[in-house]
DNA sequence: TTGAAAGCGCTAACAC
DNA sequence: GTGTTAGCGCTTTCAA
């Protein structure tokens, strides 16, 4: 039953042309009669000829095929980045390959070298959380591969063929410890996770900026590193409210870990954001459906991944008037005032 | 700049080889010398050279890829199911294709031409909610690309080389809905999405026929079709608050159109769940998050990701001996009892 | 307007 | 053990 399936030769043979002249005629060159163009068509379709893209892309040395790299696909940042990337290689005619690393470094390691045998045009990537040498990124630069990294970067790349999209993650924070400080917080906590990755660090210093900015001494008491979940937020409020003075707001690096400090602050009779106000981080779904709604940061996801495809097809395409280089991109976030955190009406 | 990548005759000119040796030595071929395949594989080493997968693929016939066709790539259930096929694809030495429908058959359609085009071995795909014309999948069919279904199948396939993974969605519909009347609710109402999908007509099934088990009656006021988002479920569920007797629980299709209407009813002064009882569909990361916690049912996401990708390359390898067609194969729902339905610790 | 020929980089028969 | 040869299916000069 093995119906191999039509090649271009098939077709020109059934219709007594060249193979070159069926190519032309699909790819719609114009030094082709019409005539020709409508038997070719016609044909091809019979024959559900489907051209093949491996031998295309080997020909032309051009796959039309974007890699993705990113630490995990589940969760809700990445999934929406995805979104983004896909819609926008989608429409600029990109297929588009995409790997996790499970913040394994081997892992992205091995990855980036499938992405590159199987000759991508272009590499997406976040960086695993144990990602701390980054060799494996000078395959893709020596092969002049562009480069893109979006939300968690190798900050001191270097070289003609790798840009960035961030999101202004120190922005975000300073704003939001900002608004608990308006709201009369005055011993606030931050619960931040691994300070190597740019995010963690550039929010922790929003903070602490923020704190300073106001008049605010920073207590080391109020700060813990902790996993970046339901429990490991949990955890860590669990500890500080032992303190004699507990903090009167807390700041999670993220929304989960947000989440289950809010519970322990509930469970242990404390009002939110009364008695301690909550915020997080990223606007996961979830968070309309906290009680109270949790006060967050949006980070506009698939704008980061629409971001990043167009700043991709820029080095693909560089624009030769203007020294158009890669340029790195930060992106706003928004700051989400819910009543976790809203003391003041 | 455009530093051109080492080729397999690249290696072999410098160390003064042919191609087929420098290849048969890197594939770990037993009849090469020792000294030779150390003598190649260091220089490989040092000119970075990394196999090119598109000629590779063009040549053996055999691309190492497989797609991925979903309806969206965000939200919780598929990322999750992706999950698991990404990595069991990858234990098995394949890379991953993925495209999204956004529910658009036309999408649909195009995305299993673009994987087919790219030679995938095979197909993993669940079906966007408008898609009843299944013509494009005849494409995979007659050129013998193996086709997974997963969780949103063509229900009226056959052929050789169709299969397809799901859940019993009745049986978890059954389960939480018989779990309800045993909590000592009679009046359960069921909130529904489009039920031209198998898993949204499976679950309504489970629900009438849990009812009628028990002796309870249907009451076509208490089933309302509605978008399963967290708004659909608050504007059913407010509809349903005026009847003259209201439902004492509510079972939704997924667990965000059950938070939605929790909200609402918790908004009219009434008690979860000694009120309204409360269940969802799906056990998403947020169902430990609400107050109560939502009783749901867990689908075992990453199970479905991996049964798909087994099924897929038992399709690729047909056992001779035993007549080992494609199978479907049908995973067992778990159903997850939290607070929300608890009436009777 | 069309055809002939070459070759993308690799692998696998078949030779030696 | 290693080399020679042919060819996967396509695109693209170049020539007619």
């Amino acid at each position: 039953m093995q119906n191999r399936r039509a090649s271009l030769s098939d077709v020109a043979k059934a219709l007594q042309l060249s193979p070159s002249t069926v190519s032309r005629a699909l790819a719609g060159h114009k030094d082709v009669s019409e005539a020709t163009k409508e038997r070719v068509r016609l044909l091809a379709d019979e024959l559900h000829y489907q051209p093949n893209q491996l031998a295309a892309a080997l020909r032309r040395g051009r796959s039309n095929t974007l890699g993705v790299l990113v630490p995990h696909i589940t969760g809700h940042f990445f999934p929406k980045v995805l979104d983004g990337i896909a819609v926008e290689a989608s429409k600029a005619g990109f297929s588009v390959m995409i790997f996790q690393s499970n913040e394994d470094s081997k892992q992205e390691k091995k990855n980036i070298e499938l992405l590159m045998n199987s000759q991508v045009e272009g590499i997406l990537v976040s960086l695993a959380n144990t990602t701390t040498d980054f060799s494996h990124f000078e395959l893709a630069r020596q092969q002049n591969v562009p480069l893109v990294f979006f939300d968690r970067v190798m900050e001191d790349f270097r070289g003609s063929n790798v840009s960035a999209v961030i999101l202004d993650d120190y922005l975000g924070a300073y704003q939001l410890v900002s608004h608990l400080i308006e709201q009369g917080c005055t011993r606030i906590a931050h619960l931040t996770g691994l300070r190597h990755l740019n995010i963690h660090r550039n929010r922790h210093q929003g903070y602490r900026d923020a704190l300073t900015a106001h008049g605010l001494e920073i207590n080391e008491d109020y700060v813990a590193q902790c996993e970046m979940n339901q429990y490991g937020g949990a955890q860590a409020i669990t500890e500080m409210l032992k303190l004699p003075a507990p903090p009167d707001a807390v700041f999670a690096s993220n929304d989960l870990a947000a989440a289950g400090a809010m519970q322990v602050i509930k469970a242990h009779g404390l009002r939110v954001p009364h008695d301690v106000a909550v915020a997080g981080f990223s606007n996961e779904a979830f968070t309309t459906l906290t009680e109270p709604m949790l006060t967050t940061v949006d980070q506009g996801c698939e704008t980061m991944g629409i971001s990043a495809v167009r700043l991709l097809q820029k080095m693909l395409n560089p624009n030769p008037d203007r020294l158009a280089q890669p340029r790195n991109v930060v992106l706003k976030p928004k700051l989400i005032i819910r009543e976790s955190s809203l003391r003041r009406p």
